[in-house]
RNA sequence: GCCCCGUUCGUCUAGCCCGGUCUAGGACACCUCUCUUUCAAGGAGGAAACAGGGGUUCAAAUCCCCUACGGGGUACCA
């Protein structure tokens, strides 16, 4: 199985492609085949600084690889069609000396003017078809001696034929047998005026060049399939299988989902931030926003494909071994931020400690924050991760270790302090200065029993200190607060609550 | 407009191909309870769907047709 990813480099990659790549690679490393990346850069006037670059990075982060690219070589290199324009141009040659093309001379006033008049006519959507083209300046309708003076003097561009009347077939793996009329499909340009290829003439040249057997891709495509159909039959060559995936909808049901949604709704469209080159403006990407590349994966994976059982949480080698094409769904699905963010929660408390500190370092660091000793660091995560969808969660739920409470409390928290609790302070503080050793175990005993001392309900104890050493009325275990903050600190943060409020007097 | 594709809980979906086992299963979100020093997490439970109409059949979410609705396409863009 030879499979490739194709986009074109107009801007970075959204998730609706990145799960295209996804299905693709998964596939290919199911039956031990070959992925292509190939980069289709044919319309020179959407080119866009860094979005192949782009491209690669977000794929790579996802851990999607391939075997041949632009980035990696291959043996059918070079991989981006801008570098194969040659190649096209003498098929397309090709294909109008087979009689399946031809070449047209309409400047794009007179095609306009073609429009305008069948639209006044009633038609909504004129075509360059059967009906039209016998009035057009091309080939078929022009004297053979002035089509040889105007291709030698004039831009042209070459149209695929498009038979007359015939059904056109194909079988799409996800929804079976699929029929147009060729009535219905229109003479598309194959070759450009500027002597760039097409999409749809560079996608069926480099398919077939490349030796690519399935071609999955959205569900866009369908339409244009048949075109592609005919080109195969055009050049004699073998069809490859084809697959047209349902599409990522937005969440409000509005369409599909597009780069130029960038933030507006409410969630990352993008893998990776970006910064369009022209404007300026900044897009946020899953990885910005705290995903791990495993979470967005295991997420984009069950959109639009379900595996067998019941399980939901697949790593990449899990997903390769349960994916099938058979099980990819029709219709298009709906994006679902908050079960994105679930999923990836489910990764996070999965993650090694170790991977997760290396993960959450990037964020740790562009908060200005010191780096720890790794096993104090660790330690500090674990208190924090099971209370995290994203990683700047882990940061906000250790919010308390690096910013001591602003004192004096407001007086909605320093209201909910316990007096006698207060009172019995500096007892605390005498009593835990000497403890040995400072271990959320030991500590849990020592504040209980002094609780049970103070006939205090747990509780009010735990509520009060949690008060004066965080300033945050709920979070990770006190006991494990104080441990990690260790004795010092503990100590500081006290005695400055104690210098700031005062110990109460009993009345 | 025309063409193509689709339509099961709010959302992602199982079931559909090979009709009965479906009083339609799971997950997210939501609600209740539980565990707990708190917040999460966990556990238990709840509410929630076969778009509509016709057929075929002893029997239809499952097969066929129509309608409605949704999506995609309709460029010298991909």
């Amino acid at each position: 199985m030879v499979v490739r990813f194709a986009p074109s480099p107009t801007g970075p990659l959204h998730i609706g492609g990145v799960r295209t790549a996804l299905y693709n690679f998964l596939l290919a490393k199911k039956t031990g085949g070959r992925y292509i990346l190939r980069i289709e850069d044919t319309d020179q006037t959407r080119y866009v600084p860094g979005a192949e670059a782009y491209i690669v990075e977000a794929l790579t982060w996802c851990g999607i690889t391939f075997d041949e690219g632009p980035h990696i070589g291959g043996p059918h290199a070079p991989y981006r069609q801008s570098e194969r324009k040659a190649i096209y141009a003498q098929y397309a040659h090709e294909l109008v000396a087979r009689g399946w093309a031809y070449y047209a001379f309409d400047t794009e006033e007179e095609l306009e003017a073609m429009r305008q008049r069948l639209q006044a006519a009633g038609m909504v959507a004129p075509q360059y078809n059967a009906y039209t083209r016998s009035y057009m300046k091309n080939s078929l309708t022009l004297p053979p001696a002035e089509v040889q003076a105007r291709l030698r003097s004039e831009p042209y561009v070459i149209r695929i034929l498009v038979p007359r009347n015939r059904e056109v077939r194909f079988y799409d793996e996800i929804r079976g047998w699929v029929t147009f009329h060729s009535r219905e499909l229109d003479d598309k340009v194959l070759l450009k005026s500027d002597g760039m290829p097409t999409y749809h003439l560079a996608n069926v040249v480099d398919d077939h060049l490349m030796g690519v057997t399935h071609v999955i891709r959205g569900e866009e495509w369908l339409p244009s399939t048949p075109i592609h159909v005919l080109l195969y039959e055009g050049f004699g060559w073998e069809m490859p299988r084809f697959a047209h995936l349902p599409l990522l909808l937005r969440p409000d049901g509005g369409g599909k989902l597009s780069k130029r949604d960038g933030d507006a709704l409410g969630f990352p469209v993008f893998p990776l931030r970006w910064q369009d080159p022209f404007t300026g403006e900044i897009a946020n990407g899953y990885r910005e926003a705290g995903f791990l590349p495993e979470g967005v994966v295991n997420y984009l994976a069950l959109l639009g494909w379900h595996p067998p059982g019941e399980k939901e949480i697949f790593t990449l080698e899990e997903l390769i071994e349960a994916f099938s094409l058979k099980r990819v769904q029709k219709a298009g699905a709906r994006f679902d931020y908050e079960k994105a963010r679930w999923i990836n929660q489910q990764h996070l408390r999965r993650l090694p400690i170790e991977r997760l500190a290396q993960a959450v370092q990037p964020f740790w660091a562009q908060k200005g924050l010191p780096p720890l000793p790794p096993e104090r660091f660790q330690k500090l995560l674990e208190l924090a991760r099971e209370r995290a969808a994203v990683l700047p969660d882990i940061l906000e739920a250790v919010r308390f270790f690096y910013t001591p409470p602003a004192l004096p409390l407001p007086s909605n928290l320093a209201d909910r302090l316990n007096p006698t609790v207060l009172e019995a302070l500096p007892e605390l503080l005498a009593a835990l200065s000497t403890l040995t050793p400072w271990l959320a175990s030991s500590l849990e005993e020592a504040i209980k029993g002094w609780a049970k001392r103070l006939g205090l309900p747990l509780g009010k104890v735990l509520l009060t200190l949690r008060l004066i050493l965080t300033g945050e009325e709920a979070g990770p275990s006190l006991y494990q607060i104080l441990e990690v903050l260790g004795l010092s600190e503990s100590r500081q943060r006290l005695e400055r609550f104690l210098e700031v409020h005062g110990v109460p007097k009993r009345v």
